[in-house]
DNA sequence: TTGCAGGGGTCAA
DNA sequence: TTGACCCCTGCA
């Protein structure tokens, strides 16, 4: 329920549908409600969000909040008009993928946020890493919003500061050793990921693989969606099904698929990844014959 | 109700 | 290269 004293902004985003950006899978804290409103957590800050014929009006911030956080988080400076044209001209191949999900924004995600969330993410469906996630967050997060049961995304240390037993209670499995290793490492040099976000894309990417429990598609989702390297190219289950459907033919392996999408795709490969995913999901996967 | 397979992977042998 | 890993969901 919207309060008369909320402060509220109304913006223009074309190329935006908020189905399509918060349920592919890219993020784990937006919510529908039943009244048709979304409910996020970005930033620390509970926001939400109505939109329609592409204006969007965000309740809980003000213009100036706007412009100086969500601008950035919406990906506003990015042009997805010409993307996904140039996206179509690259490969025809790609004109039913691109029209499929073309009110998909690629976020600018929290660093940190992104990381754990892709942590848990490993060998899990996304109902189940938002439920982690939730947990993570009302178990470790700070509150926000006391009447509306909103917590902030936990900070390394109170993650690292907890004993096991404790961490397993957001069920997080055998992902919570992996939390509690990176967390610690993060509270042992609080510098980490600032040093992260000034590396050249490959030696981030190697900085994020000595991390444990980050392998090579965790590592490329960190890269991608806290906007380090909009090159990155996750290869999943799905993204390896689609690529190997439109373009090998056969069994291919992730490496040799994230090689062909970087050489093909170039700086768009992370958004053409995402296309790809989001068309993969609804189109191979169980919500197919819906 | 029960049992099984599989899930936006990673790690160690 | 392969199996184990936590736990949950979907399905028969």
């Amino acid at each position: 329920m919207l309060t008369i004293n909320e402060p509220f902004f109304s913006i223009q985003i074309r190329n935006f549908d908020p189905f399509q950006t918060f349920l592919c899978g890219q993020c784990f804290r937006w919510a529908q409600n039943q009244d048709g409103l979304w409910t996020g957590i970005v930033f620390g800050r509970r926001l939400k969000l109505s939109w329609e014929n592409d204006i969007c009006t965000l309740y809980g911030i003000d213009q100036q909040q706007f412009i100086d956080q969500f601008y950035d988080y919406f990906d506003l400076q990015t042009d997805y008009f010409s993307i996904k044209k140039k996206l179509v001209q690259m490969d025809e191949k790609l004109e039913k993928v691109v029209a499929f999900g073309s009110g998909m924004r690629l976020l600018r995600q929290d660093l940190w946020e992104v990381l754990l969330s892709f942590v848990i993410s490993q060998n899990n469906g996304i109902p189940r890493i938002k439920q982690i996630v939730d947990s993570l967050c009302l178990h470790f997060g700070k509150p926000i919003s006391v009447e509306d049961d909103a917590y902030d995304f936990p900070q390394p240390e109170a993650l690292a500061n907890t004993t096991m037993d404790n961490l397993n209670l957001c069920r997080g499995g055998y992902r919570c050793r992996y939390i509690s290793e990176i967390s610690g490492i993060l509270v042992h040099k609080p510098s980490f990921l600032t040093e992260l976000k000034t590396l050249p894309s490959q030696q981030a990417r190697e900085l994020l693989l000595s991390l444990p429990g980050i392998g090579p598609k965790v590592a490329d989702c960190v890269l991608l969606y806290s906007g380090i390297d909009r090159s990155a190219f996750p290869v999943d289950r799905w993204i390896k099904r689609v690529m190997e459907e439109l373009y090998f033919h056969r069994e291919t392996s992730e490496d040799t698929i994230r090689k062909f999408a970087r050489d093909t795709f170039g700086d768009l490969a992370g958004i053409a990844q995402q296309y790809l995913f989001y068309y993969a999901l609804n189109n191979f996967g169980k919500h197919a014959d819906a």
